[in-house]
DNA sequence: ATCTATTAATAATG
DNA sequence: TCATTATTAATAGAT
């Protein structure tokens, strides 16, 4: 497009290779872009540099729903069955089937606990694409870490106080005797000035 | 690039929109074959119309392999960790704790299916397929509540004993008074009475 | 679909 | 990497 045509091939010299692969990438995804907000489409693009780095837009949503979306409809468009009485063989067929997706289950869990999925393959990931909710085990899990810090901080809580409380009594029984004994002024040991350093602390959020 | 710029917004005609998306379309797919080409770029690209129509292109092997290389990718750049702050290992833990239970739960598959499959019908395996899911929801709820308990519990007790702090505090003034101690100080400055003010907050929500 | 007047992208260059 | 510019490529609107 510019001073020059350009011969549909490699690109020898790896400096002008380099330089190209910037521009026109810029240009791919701004014509991505482009097209997603004036044809209202979702649009998915993963670039592989020579080098291996990666780079990526996804128009709507984050990749992996991209992704998600990608699985579905392949694996969608192929059904194509006019068989309506099921028969034997097509039982055990689906009862293979839901043994494999109870395993994929498994290794769904896995997945989403940071092992990576690497492990699983990809009609694995189209059937956990399936198991949906289990994403739902995710966000549960967080809410559980937040409740888990909160009680964590109302014990703590709760042995300042019950500290506090043994330092009160110990002052009044310790006024109590210094009265009876001889009403001393000024001399008082307060206790009560470790407080500050009892007290001293603030809620952490 | 024709008779008239464009805006970049969805274009509201939707004959106009769907031309352009079909141009558009074919000339994003193009720029990214010629990027290929041109910079020994590995591209996929996933494209779904507005009326969930799809269309794809990947320069180099399935767009399955392209996936399967992304979530690879993925999977490997964020593992970045050096130091694990206190909330982090408590995650860990967290995490083991509901791995071992998924695992429970999935022996307790295992087993049923060891009576052999054959034995179940299709329905059957369906509903064991749902109960799993039902299975595990109550068990995370039994957790839960468990929890809520607990928090609720730990709240009335700092709600006592911060009372209880109260109550001592106006004692010792009470006394202090009684005995009628004229405080070299002057007034004494209680740093309990502050209390109020440290212990009168929630950590929560 | 096909055709062009225009705009947009970009190769070469600094 | 960033800016400029001469050219080519893409495409909006019309048919």
């Amino acid at each position: 497009m510019a001073r020059g045509k350009v011969q549909l091939r490699r690109i020898d010299n790896p400096v002008h290779r380099q330089v190209t692969f910037c521009k026109r990438r810029a240009g791919l995804l701004k014509k991505a872009r482009e097209l997603s907000v004036l044809c209202d489409a979702d649009i998915g693009i993963i670039v592989f540099s020579s080098h291996g780095k990666m780079y990526e837009l996804s128009t709507n949503g984050t990749m992996q729903d991209m992704i998600q979306r990608y699985l579905t409809t392949c694996a969608e468009s192929p059904v194509q069955s006019g068989d309506t009485n099921p028969t034997e063989q097509e039982n055990v067929n689906e009862i293979s089937t839901l043994k494999q997706e109870i395993d994929i289950l498994h290794k769904g869990l896995r997945y989403m606990f940071g092992e990576g999925p690497g492990l699983m393959t990809l009609d694995e990931l189209q059937a956990l694409e399936r198991n949906l909710e289990i994403w739902m085990y995710h966000i549960r899990s967080a809410k559980m870490q937040i409740m888990f810090q909160e009680i964590q901080q109302l014990k703590h809580k709760e042995g300042i106080l019950t500290a506090a409380n043994e330092i009160l009594q110990d002052k009044i029984i310790e006024q109590n005797r210094a009265f009876d004994v001889s009403p001393a002024i000024g001399e008082f040991p307060y206790p009560l000035t470790i407080q500050n350093g009892i007290f001293n602390f603030s809620c952490l959020n």
